[in-house]
DNA sequence: GGCGTCAATGACAGGCGCTGTCATCGAAAG
DNA sequence: CTTTCGATGACAGCGCCTGTCATTGACGCC
């Protein structure tokens, strides 16, 4: 992450961080299965927390609204007092597109999960990939707004913002239905 | 495309590639960024065809209506007629994680040029994210769907339907407001 | 204390993706 | 016929990643 930080990812070779950790270019890739890898450690304890969350909601929550409320707890436990580490890690990744490719894949397995959550809740289909897939994108838009402002407002709050402008958005015809 | 369905993507080398084409290595590379750009040659005329779509919509259009409404377009133009080669391509990014790395990331680029029509619309913000990803979202799952599936219903039908169920699923409560 | 066991690491070779650079060729323009 | 220029070939080379085997060192066991 250093060397992430100091020369970039692509003018990082894994060479040179194997022998910054005092270790082997061959003993980096028993740890990580490829270079960009090294940015998503540890993301397995969010996607457990998240499916947890999920699974574990009020039985009375619609999906879309346990999706949102797992998301809000995790915003809480995993980012809101970590600003500064998270602002660093995206500012790494929104540099280059390889690691915004993993980022993505990575959250398109958490929505596939997400939404095998659902259905063990007992919600059907489509509705439960609707569900995990839009809640995976109202928190993506809440997190780069957050990390992009001064920190006015709470992630967790933007994420119910942003799930609340969702609804807006999906709603049917505004004008309609009001003569 | 030949090969990558012969042999697999993974164990196709460029090399071999260029030799079946008839031309060198270094020749593949003058044509392609990389060797995972082959499945996605021509991908630029359906970005322009739906951001066309987009902001030439009726003014009546919601965001959201618009965007469904170029995607089921664009299903007509691009895939209805086509199931067979659609499904080999699948097949082929289906199998290899790299690929579908690359598929998303492609979706994602052209979600944000959607929202950015979306602003030239004359929608705000985040409400044009929102809906550009939501359209996006809408639109994976309805392909999704109609690749699997035996081609009972058209992929245009699925997107409206998928479209329908998005908006039930960020409904409000569906018992609440219904003493 | 000696000894086997096993996980972690090192050492080495090698394939493949991708890039920079320069030479070559052939078609079109004048 | 000559000039020009875009397309291609021919190398050389770096960096990512993998397979394979040897080495080391910690640990339990007798």
């Amino acid at each position: 992450m250093e060397l992430y930080g100091e020369r970039g990812f692509e003018r990082t070779t894994v060479a040179e961080i194997a022998a910054r950790a005092g270790l082997t270019e061959r003993t980096f890739f028993r740890y990580f299965a490829d270079k960009r890898e090294v940015l998503f450690w540890g993301a397995g304890s969010l996607r457990e927390f998240l499916v947890a969350g999920v699974e574990d909601a009020p039985a009375d929550l619609t999906p879309i609204e346990a999706v949102t409320a797992a998301f809000r707890a995790a915003a809480v436990s995993f980012f809101e007092d970590r600003l500064d580490r998270v602002r660093q890690r995206q500012a790494v990744i929104g540099a280059n597109v390889e690691l915004q490719e993993r980022e993505l894949i990575k959250l398109a397995s958490l929505a596939s999960d997400l939404a095998e959550a659902l259905r063990r809740r007992g919600a059907g289909d489509p509705a439960s990939s609707l569900a995990a897939e839009a809640g995976v994108t109202v928190f993506r838009v809440a997190f780069e707004e957050w990390v992009r402002s001064d920190g006015a407002h709470t992630l967790s709050d933007g994420i119910g913002a942003a799930a609340d402008a969702l609804r807006r958005v999906t709603a049917t015809r505004p004008s309609a239905g009001r003569p």
